[in-house]
RNA sequence: GCCCCGGUAGCUCAGUUGGAUAGAGCAACUGCCUUCUAAGCAGUAGGUCAUGGGUUCGAAUCCCGUCCGGGGUACCA
């Protein structure tokens, strides 16, 4: 059983007899003792004067006096303030590594035969522009949490609802008919999405122009920005499409294709994959379809204009605009619309969208529309909301072309990550293909351990000059860690000294034991995670981890031990370490190199 | 205007859900490679936790006010 589980009854126990006390769950607090202080677990002391009727320090003692009478695994104890301080047996902390040096899902909560079924919502692109930074965190986080979800026991199934329909895609494909000159990306040898997105660019150019040609005709911004030539021609494209004109669905067809494949190659490099990929095209009719559904029960109502509209001023909320006075649907009849889809094509019992803060109200309002229209799992809907990636220069925009494009980003850090490893002499005796192999893992495992180790919640800031960085609290640190670990453990083998599963040792140092106690908090950090659904929690924990064994490896000698009960025991330790960082990493989508 | 989120070292971020003397990395300075990988380790310096009150044994953490920043706010997604 596990320590605290112990040491909390314990103490239940010793205020019911010291005090005739029954304490409730929360009341008891207990803490891993501070680094600067004796001892391993703490318990909080101050919460029971009010029944002990004695100082801090009296109480202290009775309490750890009881507690180590009672509980083998306490040593000894002392109390400082309110603070009771236990020192646990080396056994205790021995014991745990060889189970977790035993079981290959040390931390990892396996799913039992009815598994709770998560789906999972992330990227979500549209199709007339390639990712960028502001999508990388959310692959990323999306990725991420879905391992997470997995290793708390979850079937997860991780899905991808693609935003291919509406008047952006209708704006690249006027601009590429009008001025794109038959380019393709086998004739151009481009990328397809970064093609599209350049005539997404092309057809702001012309339209600001014609906006403010317009203006200087006389005419207002508002009537300059809807009589603009360009922006007519797009919106005439959508008409068509939405009436199913032959030569516009299959232009649009083929350049989504291009983005497709362009965006493939991305989430490749990116190593994120999906479980199921749903098309707007495919879920805006389902989604109308519910709210004239929702009109004819009352639950909507219609306009003079024949807008469609909800009314939730009852729930604390606006009025929001369903259907516009032309019959089209509007972005929350779509995410109606898949949601339903969703839930019909699969059993889930929880559905997670990962998307940007700045939507924060849109499912706020989808949750209650849902449950409107009768869906009981309207409320299971749970917004995994994120902050924004900041540039120093500010806020990312695509069609001022103030974004970090993703392509670009990853290429660029592998190309740091070569220099730099070159620079260091490393990796000079593997061949080009494993030395190159090691390059990507170490550039992806730097921006997403760069990314993921902040609170997704917060707004982070990107500085495209500066956080390029494999020093420090850095996924490649984590990485160069590891690959020392795998290092040690190639030279025991080749010298045939192999991990002795029975620990016999004499004595257990400082650092040694800082490692026995983080190893024993893994399964903790994950269970806290999945909980919070914070990445970040994992990517702290690897590093603490890393970080304490760093200290150890320079403090101690592993092979070179004369002991060989102490050697057999720091190889198991490190062999152990370089699992859980393994795992952890994993959990973040980071591979870890065997070498570096 | 109204609603939501945030403000911790020069910079980027942690802070175990109210606990002990607020921690890392980067940048600066100082040491350590003939010894298991120096992408490392050790050290120096750097703080009115935006600010004013409150709650209590105890507040960066909870409550209220103020200031600053970001986001949203009825026919963009």
């Amino acid at each position: 059983m596990k320590i605290e589980t112990l040491i909390h009854q314990a103490t239940e126990a010793a205020l019911k007899e010291l005090y005739n006390f029954v304490a409730d769950e929360n009341q008891i607090q207990i803490q891993n003792t501070r680094k600067d202080q004796e001892g391993d677990i703490t318990l909080v002391v101050f919460p029971f004067l009010r029944f002990s009727k004695k100082t801090a320090e009296e109480t202290g003692n009775e309490i750890g006096e009881y507690i180590k009478q009672n509980v083998k695994t306490v040593k000894s104890f002392n109390v400082i303030k309110g603070f009771l301080n236990l020192d646990i047996s080396n056994d205790y902390w021995l014991d745990n590594l060889i189970s977790a040096y035993n079981n290959a899902n040390y931390g990892i909560v396996l799913p039992d035969e009815n598994p709770r079924s998560v789906m999972v919502e992330y990227s979500s692109p549209n199709t007339n522009k390639p990712l960028h930074l502001g999508h990388i965190r959310n692959n990323l986080l999306g990725y991420s949490i879905s391992e997470i979800l997995k290793a708390n026991g979850k079937k997860v199934i991780k899905t991808n609802i693609v935003n291919d329909r509406g008047i952006h895609i209708c704006k690249s494909m006027y601009a590429w008919q009008k001025w794109g000159m038959g380019k393709t990306p086998e004739n151009s040898g481009m990328k397809g999405d970064h093609l599209v997105g350049e005539y997404y660019v092309e057809f702001d150019k012309h339209y600001k122009a014609e906006i403010a040609e317009l203006q200087e005709q006389g005419f207002s911004k508002e009537e300059a920005e809807s009589k603009a030539p360009s922006i007519l021609a797009a919106r005439e494209l959508l008409l068509k499409w939405e009436a199913n004109d032959e030569e516009t669905v299959s232009r649009w067809k083929m350049m989504n294709e291009w983005v497709y494949k362009g965006f493939d190659l991305t989430y490749k490099k990116l190593g994120v994959d999906f479980d199921r990929i749903y098309y707007e095209s495919e879920t805006y009719l389902i989604g109308k379809e519910e709210v004239l559904r929702g009109v004819r029960e009352k639950v909507f109502f219609q306009k003079e204009d024949s807008s469609v509209w909800a009314d939730l001023t009852d729930d604390g909320l606006d009025q929001k605009i369903l259907l516009r006075s032309d019959g089209t649907s509007v972005y929350i009849t779509q995410d109606i619309g898949t949601a339903k889809m969703r839930y019909n094509d699969f059993a889930i019992d929880k559905m997670v969208y990962v998307v940007g803060n700045e939507q924060n109200y849109h499912f706020q309002i989808l949750a209650v529309l849902l449950d409107k229209l009768g869906f009981g799992w309207g409320k299971d809907l749970y917004h995994f909301s994120y902050g924004m990636v900041e540039l120093p220069s500010g806020k990312m925009k695509s069609r001022e072309g103030t974004v970090v494009d993703a392509d670009d980003l990853i290429d660029e850090m592998i190309q740091v990550a070569r220099d730099m490893s070159v620079e260091l002499g490393k990796l000079e005796s593997l061949s080009k293909e494993v030395a190159e192999d090691t390059f990507r893992m170490i550039a992806l495992g730097a921006l997403k351990y760069f990314i993921l180790k902040v609170d997704p919640r917060k707004n982070m800031m990107f500085d495209p000059t500066e956080s390029i960085d494999f020093n420090g609290n850095t996924g490649p640190f984590i990485q160069y860690t590891f690959a020392r670990i795998k290092s040690v453990l190639r030279k025991a083998e080749e010298n045939n000294i192999i991990i002795d599963k029975n620990l016999k040792l004499n004595s257990l140092s400082a650092k040694e034991k800082d490692l026995l106690k983080r190893i024993s908090l893994f399964p903790v950090v994950v269970k806290e995670a999945g909980d919070n659904y914070s990445p970040a929690v994992i990517a702290n924990y690897c590093y603490d981890l890393v970080k304490e064994f760093n200290q150890f490896y320079h403090e101690l000698s592993i092979l070179s031990e004369p002991n060989t009960d102490q050697r057999n025991f720091r190889l198991m330790l490190s062999a152990t370490v370089a699992e859980i960082a393994k795992r952890g990493m994993n959990l973040l989508g980071i591979e870890m190199p065997e070498r570096m």
